[in-house]
RNA sequence: GGACCUGUGGAGCAGUUAGGAGUGCUCGCCACCCUGUCAAGGUGGAGGCCGCGGGUUCAAAUCCCGUCAGGUCCGCCA
């Protein structure tokens, strides 16, 4: 029996026709209340559920206390229960076959009305929310995000321990590594002029975890970015943090697909077929302009340089002649898009930085008008039109939507309109679970100003094939790097890492940190490498978007208690909050000129707390 | 850093296009009535900085400028 805590005996939600006849005592909160004069009923409810109590008269002052109790009070109830009576079960409820005849009420808090109501059917602003979060997660629906939460880390803990994995806890106060992101920053009071930087991940840690001989090593773990957030994005998030010695890149996804399989299966009752789909990235760009593609719909982009090879179409042919791409995505049907609806999409694909998007309605082959409706189809040969027909199989009524420019921007941006026309178009399965690794990405992205930076981190391993020439053929060179995708979202990602000093300061080097500047960065690191180290490599998982997509979500916040917004604020207690002056003291530091706390932000509109 | 959307009694909205008294709807709240409801029902009532500041106007929730807050996206970020 679970834990209730002395102060009553049963839980509201476990009560049923097995309990007949039995005295109980239950704590909770008042859900709704039918006050008939002679005759009261509260829905009583607590984290298991909801029960029927009734006050009558045979308990008087029962009877009066439930004419004085609100929504939302905090009571203590104790009672019979008992069969309710003929043709007055609740189908709608599991504990509506019975209802506990109440002796005594006993108002344990008294409360406000709540801001807005607690029914999950009830729409609130989440601005409102979020300001009276603790009345927010009394909501069934965000309670039992919360559960499912904690049925994930249990089931995880299960996958690790079974395969030998040692919970390991790694420093919140650390210092900034080489990891993209901007880092959250703490001053130190004891080094004055120094600061302790919160960690975008444990990386370092990890794998000198394996330097130490842990062998297999995990944790769950809060990391930082102190970057814009997004939907799917918080400034402080939770991962799930895996490093493993003598592995190759199936180990980690193979022991990955254990813990997606296990987590998806016991948690939501979804059963994921593995292995998983392998798709190298340059295959999931080809194929979907995207690095996480979103396999639950069709509009595969189509590349048409071989239809277009000789085209007299100028953008086309422009596009083509600079060694670039015409890429196409085919929606059925979408002859009955209006031309307002093609405009729009034109007018969006200039909002992403394309000159355009060209488009064509795909009429019977021989009819009168033309085979192709579209503005261009004046400027494209009988020859083209059909091999374009076969490229996209495509039938009359169907759409054909045209990006060209440089392959990489090209691919990207139709990958983003085939993801926006689904949305819009309502083409996705949201039934369907889709999971899929990307693999073998490219180990460095160019950099504005001509240079390189990695993709992942500067610890990714190349591959055997890049790993004598990255640094002098760093646009082709491939890492040992790999990213989960679940359903659009990337889910996870890691990578076999460097583990030969040399390795890693050839990358330092070509990426321009000299030795010393290398030292100083993660000179911990190179001193860890140096005494003999096992090839190892790793995983993290973003368990808030996988609790995201368990619960069919589509924010961030709605899995995470306490979360954010958008502006990186937390509208329950206001952080952040003004500097104190002392602590500024405290630690070395001054406000520069012109900067000033910002103290107009209105307080609270809580009620029950009275927060500052 | 940028684009777009939103802000009206406690909650959710309408009203803004086309300026004319804080007008309306649903829920909640308060009082009273009510012995089988389950979104109980009935009667009556209270509750407003139209986010904030400035401007235009005889007159602004409504038009203009600025600003704050929340959201979505781009940049950014694994």
């Amino acid at each position: 029996m679970a834990f209730l805590g002395s102060l009553r005996t049963h839980a509201c939600g476990s009560l049923g026709v097995d309990d007949i006849g039995t005295e109980v005592v239950l704590g909770g909160w008042v859900d709704t209340r039918r006050d008939h004069g002679g005759v009261a009923f509260l829905d009583f409810r607590d984290r298991s559920g909801i029960v029927q109590v009734v006050a009558d008269p045979e308990a008087s002052e029962a009877l009066a206390a439930a004419h004085r109790v609100r929504p939302e009070w905090v009571l203590r109830v104790t009672g019979v229960v008992r069969a309710r009576p003929e043709g007055m079960v609740n189908p709608n409820l599991s504990t509506g076959e019975v209802e506990v005849a109440a002796s005594t009420v006993e108002v344990l808090s008294a409360a406000e009305p709540p801001p807005f109501p607690i029914a999950d059917d009830a729409e609130v602003s989440e601005e409102i929310r979020l300001r009276h979060r603790y009345v927010d997660l009394r909501r069934p629906a965000m309670r039992r995000r919360l559960e499912v939460r904690s049925a994930m880390n249990a089931v995880i803990r299960d996958v690790m321990d079974a395969n030998g994995f040692l919970e390991v806890e790694t420093p919140i106060l650390t210092r900034a590594t080489p990891e993209g992101a901007r880092d959250f920053l703490v001053p130190s009071r004891m080094k004055l002029g120094s600061t302790y930087a919160l960690p975008q991940s444990p990386q370092l840690f990890k794998q000198l975890l394996q330097v130490a001989g842990i062998e297999r090593y995990w944790q769950i773990v809060r990391c930082f970015r102190d970057e814009d957030l997004r939907a799917d994005r918080q400034p402080e998030f939770t991962q799930l943090d895996v490093e493993a010695s003598f592995v190759v890149e199936d180990d980690i996804l193979g022991l990955s697909e254990q813990v997606v399989t296990a987590v998806w299966q016991q948690v939501a009752g979804v059963e994921i077929p593995v292995p998983f789909d392998r798709v190298p990235w340059a295959d999931a760009m080809r194929r979907w302009g995207s690095d996480k593609p979103d396999r639950r719909f069709g509009l595969e982009l189509i590349d048409l340089g071989d239809v277009f090879a000789t085209t007299e179409v100028g953008v086309f042919k422009g596009a083509l002649d600079e060694g670039g791409s015409v890429i196409a995505v085919c929606l059925p049907d979408g002859g009955s898009l209006t031309r307002k609806q093609f405009d729009g999409w034109v007018e969006w694909a200039q909002k992403q930085g394309a000159k355009g998007l060209a488009w064509g309605v795909f009429n019977e082959p021989d009819d009168e008008a033309g085979a192709l409706r579209s503005p261009l189809a004046k400027f494209m040969s009988a020859e083209e039109i059909a091999a374009l027909r076969d490229a996209c199989q495509a039938g009359p009524g169907d759409a054909v939507f045209f990006g060209a420019g440089e392959t990489r921007f090209v691919q990207e941006m139709m990958g983003a309109f085939r993801l926006a026309l689904a949305r819009e178009q309502q083409l996705i399965d949201t039934t369907r679970t889709d999971v899929l690794f990307v693999t073998d990405f490219p180990m460095f992205e160019p950099t504005d100003d001509g240079g390189w930076t990695p993709n992942h981190h500067p610890f990714t391993a190349p591959t055997e094939a890049s790993a004598e020439t990255f640094d002098t053929d760093p646009a082709n060179a491939i890492a040992r790097a790999y990213d989960l995708v679940i359903n659009g979202h990337e889910a996870g990602g890691g990578s076999i890492r460097i583990h030969d000093a040399t390795v890693q300061q050839r990358v330092f080097s070509f990426l321009g940190m000299d030795a010393d500047a290398a030292r100083d960065m993660c000179g911990f690191l190179l001193r860890g490498l140096a005494p003999g180290v096992p090839p190892h490599g790793g995983i993290a998982m973003g368990l808030d978007r996988w609790v995201m997509l368990l619960t069919g979500g589509d924010n961030i916040r709605d899995v995470i208690a306490f979360p954010k917004t958008q502006s990186g604020a937390c509208l329950l207690t206001d952080a952040p909050s003004p500097f104190e002056q002392e602590a500024l003291r405290d630690v070395g530091l001054r406000l520069a000129p012109g900067v000033a706390a910002r103290d107009d932000i209105p307080a609270s509109t809580g009620s029950e707390t009275g927060q500052a």
